[in-house]
DNA sequence: GCTTACGTTTACGTAAACGTCAATACTATG
DNA sequence: CATAGTATTGACGTTTACGTAAACGTAAGC
């Protein structure tokens, strides 16, 4: 059963110390306890691992907080399991948004690329 | 020639009057003047937009500046041109990175409505 | 000419996400 | 055992991206 130091975490996702003890704070990490050092086990390294994927994404520490809540809440009601499915849609909307917007983007930057290059062409004819 | 108010702009994309004023005092925006009144025009119009699919993306109002410059800038030098390709570059890696991050979690969004339902269907046997 | 709607600037407030000390504790090593 | 390295908990500071209110200008309609 491996675990892990905060300082050994901070080194392999490249974040500060400071960061990891802040998403603590704000609920998204729970690590335990030796004395009073924090113990990472292999489930913590995987939430923050997509704590850090969230971010990237752009969504804010709340929203991945919900988003780390429908990772391992086991709903036991019907009515919550509903709530929870149309929680699921919401994010798959958002991400779908957001890979239309990620192939826009790209394309854009393919044009501008094509022009850069047709632009070194000609000065180099120049 | 059409134009635009701030009003109308505000509307149109679902954002305060004060964000879009704030865009222009952080250089993203620079619409004309009638008298004190701002007056946007299309190419106002089309920053705006691009402003807005970069906030979704995740980017700061910075980043989303530098890839302003991208479109319209006009590197008359070599040199600024390759150091252009190279920010081209980037942001590309940024967004791949980003489509990856993207098709991961909502695979794993999959398979866990995937299990939502069938704890729907066990719920429905029981 | 007064109200209503929309616009303006100026300025202070605020939430989020950490950074940056400071003071202290634990552990290992020469 | 003294020092170096890594940990801890406050606590205040900072940046970003606006929100919010105040005080005022302007054009339209009754």
């Amino acid at each position: 059963m491996t675990t892990y130091t905060i300082g050994e975490l901070a080194q392999e996702f490249e974040v500060t110390t400071r960061a990891i003890r802040f998403y603590e704070e704000q609920g998204l990490l729970s690590p335990a306890r030796n004395g009073q050092a924090r113990v990472y086990s292999a489930r913590d390294r995987v939430r923050l691992k997509l704590v850090l994927r969230g971010k990237r994404l752009g969504f804010s520490l709340g929203e991945i907080g919900e988003m780390l809540d429908l990772y391992d809440a086991d709903p036991s009601e019907v009515g919550q399991l509903q709530y929870f499915v149309s929680k699921l849609d919401e994010r798959r909307a958002q991400l779908n948004q957001q890979q239309q917007d990620i192939q826009v983007t790209l394309k854009e930057l393919d044009d501008i690329e094509a022009q850069c290059k047709a632009l070194l062409v000609k000065k180099r004819a120049s």
